[in-house]
DNA sequence: AACTTCCGCAACCGCAGCCGG
DNA sequence: GCCGGCTGCGGTTGCGGAAGT
């Protein structure tokens, strides 16, 4: 017996992903997680199949994602990791709080690649292009289809005896990507633990004390964004759309904090007397809490079940905004 | 203005790996 | 150890917009 196909392919849409799948997507996952994706389409009434489900939620709704350009250091980074790791972008990823391997694997393909080459540089060994390459690619010449073996990249043994070390170092400069890192002509990068939720306003929808509100005041105009940044939702709905998507959504508004606060990245709750930070960590656990009913700490469902909230930086800030 | 080509990105596809029975 | 199911990963495709002619 041949292996099962991942989906039923019969009756299920393709192509990309509209708003209100969107809305569904993100609606069950806020409410049940997803535990399988394989019966999550099933359960969220999507016509799509599972893989396409994750690869959604992975690459485009996750609320820890940063969008926008990668910055000067991010790059560099990934350069250093490529050397290291060679495409194995999801370790990759890994090291970028916000990225993902997606978005890293186009960056790479698309940029790097030239600027390495462009230097001089092999993209895929990291050493310099022999002369008649080097020569080739200042001439701007057709790509270098240099045939190569893009599945072992690995470089000398010094390399991989040092490798583990370097990934410490790397794993250490991780802490400090956000902080000073990011290139400040590009959005202003939001981390996680930076979203607050304002326990004490509740100035809409739902009186009820087991919601909580979050302000959208500090949300940066979609303007501020990237212009690369190309968003299927972005691009499918107008600014005022977001509003209407967020009220439909039932979300919480979210209170950021102040510019001022904005460089501090250190993992530390600031906790005011009335503000609580969601995200000090840098995995979706922070969702759990969400995803289920709370009501002793006021994270609570509606009371059908369906527990609200909306958590992002760049994905939610801009494009649903 | 119309058409073509190029480029970037989101999404798809197929395989590998993991895990439980 | 084997098998089947599921998830995750990496390569590739195709669409839409930008740039060029």
């Amino acid at each position: 017996m041949g292996r099962q196909p991942c989906c039923d392919k019969v009756g299920l849409k393709k192509g990309p992903w509209t708003i209100e799948e969107d809305k569904k997507l993100i609606n069950f996952i806020l409410t049940n997680g997803h535990c399988c994706w394989r019966a999550l389409p099933k359960l969220s009434g999507l016509l799509r199949c599972g893989k396409s489900c994750r690869l959604r939620w992975i690459n485009y709704l996750r609320p820890d994602l940063k969008r926008g350009l990668l910055s000067e250091y991010e790059e560099q980074m990934v350069i250093d990791l490529h050397a290291q790791l060679g495409n194995r972008w999801s370790k990759i990823a890994s090291h970028l709080p916000g990225r993902t391997d997606n978005e890293i694997k186009n960056h790479w393909n698309t940029h790097i690649k030239k600027k390495l080459r462009k230097m001089g540089i092999d993209p895929l060994t990291h050493k310099p292009l022999s002369e008649h390459e080097a020569s080739q690619q200042a001439q701007g010449s057709k790509k270098s289809f240099v045939p190569h073996d893009d599945k072992n990249p690995k470089q000398d043994q010094e390399d991989q005896q040092t490798k583990g070390e370097q990934e410490q170092d790397l794993e250490k400069n991780n802490t400090s990507v956000s902080s000073d890192g990011f290139c400040i002509d590009e959005v202003p990068l939001l981390n996680p633990h930076e979203i607050l939720i304002d326990i004490s306003s509740s100035h809409h929808h739902h009186s009820n004390d087991d919601n909580v509100n979050i302000n959208t005041s500090k949300f940066t105009s979609p303007s501020s964004s990237s212009s690369s940044t190309s968003s299927c939702i972005s691009s499918v709905v107008p600014g005022d759309e977001f509003s209407k998507f967020f009220d439909e959504m039932e979300i919480l508004d979210l209170k950021w904090l102040s510019s001022g606060d904005n460089n501090s990245n250190d993992g530390k709750f600031n906790n005011t007397a009335d503000t609580m930070n969601l995200w000090d960590i840098n995995d979706l656990s922070s969702l759990d809490m969400f995803m289920n009913d709370h009501d002793d700490d006021g994270f609570v469902g509606n009371g059908n079940g369906c527990s609200r909230m909306v958590l992002d930086q760049d994905s939610w800030t801009f494009d649903l905004l």
